[in-house]
DNA sequence: CATGAATGAGTATTCATTCAT
DNA sequence: GATGAATGAATACTCATTCAT
């Protein structure tokens, strides 16, 4: 037995190009390939040393910048969110009554998620609030996202655009999880479907349905 | 226990002998105690000794009536696909046209399901194209449900009952998905909406929104 | 990638014979094992693999019978300091004074540590207040033993048995380090001294003194 | 940090200029910093970086100084081993029988010793021929001062002062270890005894031996 | 058939060591 | 020389699965 050098430590195959990346740019990487591997494999078939290799990172270093494999997720979201609720109330800035902001909010959101397959993905996987596979304390963010529907839609309810008897909160997550399916859709059926149509998608499904003037069947 | 009527269990075409019945309810437990355990923790935190636990058999015997974890999962999904495939074409066996189809589809989906909290957890955990999380092979149960939803959408644009331009494969997600999060919704706020309510709910967040005649915002 | 079969699970290799043993003679395989393990290779150095082979069983086995690695480590202990109270205070049982009782204390422990290398080298490593090496809450096992020494001593100036000025503490740890110094001795230096040469030792060394003045007992 | 004389560190025989100076200084606080780290979490447990901390350098610099971690600790002791070797010598410089050089040596060594907590943690850690936890090449340098006190005591023997019948080798280790174990007591019940109460103690305790009769020194 | 003790493959995480700057 | 970000080898522990009883 050996008794002294407790490494062999030759590290072999330098990224030279790698390591003179700056932090910011590091962080970036491991993110962003967090994002594909998470999308790609599900969180508990994401191996770390997968996140690492598709970052070009060695897996320690993945831990110089997160804490924790679930703390990769957890700022991954934290991102998302924070980008789609910028966006999304950017769009609707200027907007006038609920029913304009709705369509707002969801064109926004079309926009942004629909440019991105595996931010589409992730979210999808786990806009779930009973789902047990993943860090519990992921769901909350996506909370900020369905208050601000609910918010328009108890507006829009209150002010007569919507009609009276919508629950505002069960609505809100139907639009969000037919946002999300739309998403996915338009991810897997890559071909038709772009830019001003995504309004009208979620529209059409949608908004007719909460519209006070539309006939009960 | 949810009162679920005991269903069929071991391979059919056999006489029950006392054995075999002995076994059928063996199944049925591991069955039931795997729904329940899936449901509350997921599937990665559901150990195979929680169910077995729960179902009062040793861990060993699981390994008799199912091939392994997944299958355990998959033959949940199965006979939950089963009985609501049956359910929703039974009832709507003697309807009209395709709203009305859609309609009792969805009555009869919010009944099944809506009784059944774990299941509900289950499918909503479950119901996702990509989600990694868990054998890709669930999936495709459910895709026979969706495929009936689109049959009826497609049915129902075609002979003009919905309108022009919606997607039927979308809209049938979109409908899967929102009646999911009904069910969800019913079984957190377990207080008032009950019965007739139900498709009121699902009513009045997309019906309307897929009926040609209403005028687009 | 191979979606289904997470383990392959073939366990080659069987040892039969170690599956029957009964449960209590497997968690002494383990003990021992670990005792000669942690012995030769010190706590750090000793791997769960390497107290696995040596016993004889797959290193998961030794999670059914012990929480984790400290864990042997503590049980080991109280067992060993179990045995050696109990040894100690059979042998002081039917003794008079203090010094008598302090003879048969270190001729007990002598013979009881003096008969086991690895628990004479465990203690010998362990018997320390500050070592950190290990987790902290195995020196507090000694404290009985060393607890013992103390009220002997205390007892023996009280009674004028021994010096004023002796301070008991101080004493009692003075013995019991020394006491361990010789059982390493005669288990390095394995030829000569053997049974009731050990008294004598300690005798010579401490009772008495180093002073050639004092009269051998 | 204990005020300690800046001893000598690089390697002699080298006009110090003042870079040298620099690297002689860092030399210096990385190893005190490591003293009082190893000695306050045990070897395992203390960190380069907080050594690295400890000495405000950066982790790399340390392996300008030393080859590896394991090498810190040797070069501590073969530090100490120096510093008490000298010590003892000279203190027993002009003595004259076997009985007066041991307790010069137990003074000297419990005045050196007795001064630097944290050096007395350390060889009380370390103290120990098998010791595993800790490179193996650590006890030699104690062999040493050993040696010495086996010369003593081997002369003592000879020349009549001691008994017959004692093993040197043994009484060597005996004491050495009650040294230690008096180190300990003195830094850990801080309070009372001092300066020339150190001789007293360890004569009291085993020159003398605890018995009563025998006169005291 | 049923059991549950035993198995051992698989993985997140740490930290001594290196080396580009 | 000094730095500290990057490296990647190493290991305790879990748990699905098996099989002797």
């Amino acid at each position: 037995m050996p008794p002294l050098p407790r490494r062999l430590a030759l590290p072999a195959g330098r990224r030279p190009s790698v390591r003179q990346q700056h932090s910011a740019l590091k962080f970036r990487n491991i993110l962003d390939a967090a994002k594909k591997i998470f999308a790609t494999k599900g969180f508990h078939e994401a191996k770390i040393t997968d996140i690492a290799r598709e970052a070009n990172v060695a897996s320690g270093t993945i831990y110089l910048y997160f804490k924790n494999k679930d703390d990769i997720l957890i700022k991954l979201f934290e991102e998302a969110v924070a980008e789609i609720t910028a966006a999304v109330q950017a769009a609707m800035a200027d907007a006038g009554d609920a029913s304009e902001r709705l369509n707002l909010f969801c064109a926004s959101y079309l926009e942004h998620v629909g440019a991105d397959k595996y931010l589409a993905e992730l979210i999808y996987m786990e806009m779930d609030p009973i789902k047990k596979f993943v860090p519990r304390y992921c769901e909350r963010h996506f909370q900020k996202l369905i208050a601000i529907l609910v918010a328009i839609i108890e507006d829009g309810v209150a002010s007569g655009y919507f009609r009276k008897g919508v629950v505002p909160s069960l609505s809100a997550r139907m639009i969000f999880c037919s946002l999300n399916e739309t998403c996915i859709y338009l991810h897997t059926c890559s071909s038709g479907l772009q830019g001003a149509k995504l309004e009208t998608f979620i529209d059409s499904a949608f908004f007719l349905g909460l519209n006070p003037d539309t006939p009960v069947a």
